[in-house]
DNA sequence: GCAACCTTAGCACGATCGTGTCAAGCTTGA
DNA sequence: TCAAGCTTGACACGATCGTGCTAAGGTTGC
């Protein structure tokens, strides 16, 4: 378990020369309050790995935030007809 | 698949009167830039839809940002002794 | 009215997740 | 030196992911 949180990246231990993980107070914090964020709101721990991957990666939260933008964007919009009428026409194009 | 981005949230279509699902051009963009959101950054369809639940929940995104504050706060400081010496005493209490 | 298309529900199936356990070898402390 | 404890690598195993397919039935357009 400890070594999978470590691959992910979420709990890095220290070493020491032999190549033993050398678990301080910090990591012990880190532990217990990933199992509160997981046990709370339900977070998995490759959640927790992208979240730190959003941090570490400007580009990757840039594209994220732009498409998440347009999701939530426009919701409230009544369907005008002709966006009807450009899905049945879209529809018949996507057999490729 | 269509509606598996559905169910998570992702690409929500209109729905006409029948039930049917109206993608629109809207929907068509989502779709596309999704994909290539997969391809040039390897996200899966669940971490998307986990970055769009930290936009939506305050609450998790806090938790969440104030976990990885701990995750990179001080990690350049050489190991103190007593960092060792406690990590030794916690291992021996974690048989819990 | 009928063919073509949509809906949901469900199963399948390989891939990955999260966790535990075992084997073989290196470290450490008394 | 020797037992206890750590390391990595590997396998196991249920659960979930991502995707496709089929079945049974409603909608639509000609």
């Amino acid at each position: 378990m400890l070594r999978y949180l470590e691959r992910a990246g979420l709990v890095v231990p220290r070493r020491a020369q032999s190549g033993y993980r050398l678990y301080g107070i910090r990591e012990l914090n880190q532990l217990r309050s990933l199992a509160e964020l997981r046990q709370v709101f339900g977070v998995e721990i490759g959640e927790l790995a992208f979240a730190l991957r959003l941090r570490r990666e400007p580009a990757l939260r840039a594209a994220v935030d732009t498409w998440l933008a347009g999701t939530d964007a426009v919701d409230g919009l009544p369907a005008p007809g002709w966006v009807e009428w450009e899905q049945r026409k879209h529809e018949r194009l996507l057999a490729a």
